[in-house]
RNA sequence: GGGCGAGUGGCGGAAUGGCAGACGCGCCAGCUUUAGGAGCUGGUGUCGCAAGACGUGCGAGUUCGAGUCUCGCCUCGCCCACCA
């Protein structure tokens, strides 16, 4: 058989299939990337949220770890010493629902999927350090996970105490405050509404640290994250004011408000149902009705409690307090839209400043009385208004009037102090973390009940207290733990007697505070970690995961590190430097992806058919990292082809097509350099900002650009040699094994992942000219060639000879002529 | 109801106040291939034969110049939601 001479000599094709797993293999068999502890260079913590190992990877996985790997391995080639380790958070109720619905074992499951996960994680090639894994599920974890517990608990920022919790009839799970979502107040996980129920329940005093975690100045983080978490937490300035009541030994009402400038105003009081003061002044006349309501207010769903849109209602109790500055006598009442976990559960109402108040008023018949002037001056008549502005002035506020409101919010406070009916306040929408969780699969919490010492810890070398195997896992309501008669017998380390073990674990949140502290010494059986190496690797240089953890994860591991840090635990105030959030991949119905909705990006299937450097650089050219989107892989072609062109371009065995005669082949190598090192600075400097979309788009513009050249035939040279040996380089740390493939043909020294990041020289990057835009009012009307440093004179000049120009001058003069320079030339026409 | 963010070709998206649509997908044409696929080259915002005109959700404004800044609307997304 004989074939027509070939313009191209055929060069293999590339089959990502017969380099890809190849290249893992020998990088690990290398540890390649294994962060050393005894490494004298500068030292990056590089981490990316640990996944829930529910049984598969799917694109979303991918896409988050991707972007933060890149800029590992790029920090990496910049001569850092990078840890970027992999773990898993493998406590949590799908592993017990499991066990429920199909009789595997949580362990069993958990194991299983860690397995399969860990192998997918593989494929991706990235550059995690799997000899410092971490999962949480493990003994050798959790019993750490206890020991932080009596930590806490030693340090009274562990308490127990009675609450009314948010609890999930479907999963039969106290739920904590952030795991209720929506308006409905749903489960977060299985989306049932939510029921309050009575617990003894155990509590992380994070309230304690509220004003701390507001303050931000340290740390890199997205506004978003920091207003969110700002929110959440909720700081109010304002006062606590004592009412005294109208009933012989009862201690007054204290009640908590932003604005103590409006008391003059004040004309009736409400108490939140539960208030313990309602049944104590509650009028026999009135005894019935406020029974009946407090009853209703009880049993009601938090559904209808919460709702903004519903009327109020309440109850007259029939007794009165008396304003302490102008002695008024003013009923009160109990409503439910006073909530008893916020401020002190009672507010003083001030119907005319107050949307809330005024509406109650209004459905009772209270009386409404204006003591705030608004900037208009005109008092409203029967109409609400809650402005609060420097310029309101008080009025009918006895000697306060004619006061600025802002001054008299301090001046009316200080004296309340005087008389001794209040006090200045903040009031927090924070609430101390409910951490107790009646369910099997968790860290169990570490606690002893005595008939006579009460809750004792479970000593330190009894630790851990570990998971009992065998238990029921019918969901009952309680943990499956409390009908294990083995577990539940214990001995008091007081009086050596019988005791009962708790049998609550801790939410999987307490899991996730730590585990970055964990990595750094994650073999250490002699304590929790080892303070040398917490010293050299935290706190984590850039975190990287999704927004979602916004008020949940990155708030407690915030208060984990500041409480361990007031215990003498460590010596630093933050756990994560930097962080950035990466968008989320929704399903092609911009959904988000669920496995009840069936939706679920796989990306095997993918990988297999284009390897996994493109899928890396697909899920990163899509768009901005930190945008995500619906998922659709119809463009990964663009990114395969652009591989392929790189392929072929750094191999020899194509010939050029034409030869330039010597001063363009000059010209043309000339031109190479100047792209090569134009595209050095801008990936740099996009990588970094994490947006690989453009890095990568400007990567494809340098292939473009080498393609060019060398079928202008300067491929022997030493500028195309550069440029090709630079894109790998740029290109390395988004595709590693087409990369480290192309590097080792070229038979440069292994590994590509181990050369220096390229260097960057702005005197290669010049441009010989530039080409000016040249407007006339604005808009482009001709274009003109020039050297960078030709004189402006000049170019003004030659922008009004242009005929372009002339054309819509019509033989005027021009207004002004503006010339940025460099940029671009503006020819104004007169008016 | 409050807070935050976003609206740019058929699609994903790019653009320190300075050439709108980089880079890709898709589409069209050509080359190559027995065919299909893959690959390669060129074209591709809209209207128009063209010259040209018009174009970044809508409406004003600032400016020599606005996708970008200011004000007012509309739509979508996320977070919070009776927090006194």
């Amino acid at each position: 058989m004989t074939t027509t001479t070939q313009a191209r000599p055929r060069v293999e094709r590339f089959d990502p299939a017969t380099y890809e797993a190849k290249w893992r293999e020998r990088w690990e068999a290398d540890q390649l990337y294994r962060a050393r502890d005894d490494d004298p260079r500068d030292k990056q913590y590089l981490l990316t949220m640990y996944p829930y190992p529910s049984g598969d990877l799917h694109i979303g996985h991918w896409y988050a770890a991707t972007g933060p790997d890149i800029v590992a391995r790029k920090r990496r080639m910049q001569g850092d010493n990078v840890m970027f380790p992999m773990g898993f958070d493998s406590f949590g109720l799908p592993a017990e629902n499991a066990a429920i619905d199909r009789g595997i074992h949580p362990a069993v499951w958990t194991a299983n999927n860690i397995e399969r996960m860990r192998a997918q994680f593989r494929t991706m090639g990235c550059m995690f350090d799997w000899t410092r894994e971490v999962v949480t599920s493990d003994p050798s974890y959790y019993h750490w996970t206890q020991w932080l517990f009596a930590q806490f608990f030693k340090a009274g920022l562990a308490y127990r105490a009675m609450a009314p919790v948010d609890w999930c009839p479907k999963d039969q799970v106290v739920l904590a405050r952030e795991q209720v979502e929506g308006v409905d107040r749903h489960c977060w996980r299985c989306g049932t509404p939510v029921i309050k129920r009575d617990l003894e329940q155990w509590f992380f005093r994070i309230t304690k640290y509220a004003d701390e975690l507001l303050d931000f100045s340290d740390i890199d983080w997205p506004e978003p994250i920091r207003l969110m978490q700002t929110n959440w937490i909720g700081r109010s300035e304002g006062a606590e004011i004592d009412f005294p009541v109208e009933a012989d030994r009862v201690e007054p009402i204290r009640v908590f408000t932003t604005r103590p400038d409006t008391i003059f105003g004040a004309t009736f009081m409400v108490l939140a149902p539960e208030h313990p003061l309602v049944d104590v002044l509650t009028t026999d006349a009135q005894r019935e009705a406020v029974d009946s309501y407090v009853v209703a207010a009880r049993r009601e769903s938090e559904i209808d409690r919460m709702s903004t849109d519903r009327d109020k209602t309440g109850v007259f109790i029939g007794a009165y307090a008396v304003n302490p500055l102008n002695n008024e006598r003013i009923p009160i009442w109990i409503a439910d839209y006073v909530l008893p976990g916020y401020g002190t559960g009672a507010i003083m109402a001030v119907p005319a400043h107050d949307e809330r108040d005024f509406a109650f008023a209004r459905t009772y018949d209270l009386p409404i009385r204006y003591v705030v002037v608004p900037p208009s001056g005109e008092v409203p008549d029967g109409e609400a208004f809650t402005a609060h502005s420097a310029d309101e002035v008080l009025t009918n506020s006895g000697e306060f009037s004619g006061m600025r409101a802002t001054d008299a919010i301090g001046a009316i406070t200080q004296q309340l102090v005087d008389i001794g009916l209040g006090s200045f306040a903040v009031s927090y929408r924070l609430r101390d973390w409910l951490v107790s969780r009646q369910r099997y699969w968790g860290a169990p919490i570490p606690i002893v009940y005595c008939p006579d010492h009460g809750a004792q810890l479970v000593p330190d070398d009894e630790l851990p207290v570990t998971l009992p195997h065998d238990v029921d896992f019918a969901p009952t309501g309680v943990s499956p733990l409390q009908s294990d008669a083995e577990f539940l017998a214990a001995s008091c380390p007081v009086c050596g007697g019988p005791a009962r073990r708790e049998t609550d674990t801790m939410d999987t949140f307490v899991d996730s505070s730590w585990y970055f502290l964990r990595y750094c010494s994650p073999h250490d059986d002699s304590q929790a970690w080892d303070p040398d190496r917490v010293r050299m690797w935290m706190p984590v240089d850039l975190y990287t995961g999704g927004a979602e953890h916004a008020v949940l994860h990155l708030m407690y591991a915030r208060f984990f590190i500041k409480a361990l840090r007031d215990m003498g635990h460590l010596s630093f105030d933050e756990p994560f430097t930097a962080l950035r959030n990466q968008g989320q991949i929704l399903g092609a119905d911009h959904q988000r992806m669920s496995k009840s909705r069936g939706n679920v990006a796989n990306p095997d299937e993918l990988v297999e058919r284009y390897g996994a450097d493109a899928v890396r650089c697909f899920l990163m050219f899509i768009g901005p990292w930190d945008q995500g989107g619906p998922w659709n892989p119809t463009g990964i072609d663009g990114v395969h082809r652009f591989l392929g062109r790189v392929w072929s371009m750094s191999l020899p065995g194509e010939t050029d097509a034409s030869a330039p005669v010597a001063v363009e082949r000059d010209e043309i190598e000339r031109a190479l350099r100047r792209a090569t090192h134009v595209t050095i600075a801008e990936v740099s400097e996009d990588v970094e900002a994490f947006r690989f979309n453009t890095a990568l788009a400007k990567l494809m513009e340098l292939a473009n650009t080498i393609t060019r050249a060398r079928e202008s035939g300067v491929a022997g040279s030493a500028a195309f040699g550069e440029a090709v040996d630079t894109l790998l380089l740029l290109l390395a740390p988004m595709a590693p094994h087409i990369t480290e493939e192309l590097w080792a043909r070229r038979g440069q020294p292994y590994s590509i992942h181990q050369q220096p990041w390229p260097a960057y020289d702005p005197a290669l990057a010049v441009a010989e000219t530039i080409e000016l835009p040249v407007q006339v009012d604005g808009k482009l009307r001709d274009r003109l060639v020039v050297t960078p440093d030709t004189p402006a004179e000049e170019i003004e000049r030659m922008a009004l000879e242009s005929e372009h120009v002339q054309r819509y001058l019509a033989g005027r003069q021009p207004a002004r002529v503006v010339y940025i320079a460099g940029k671009l030339v503006n020819v104004v026409t007169p008016r």
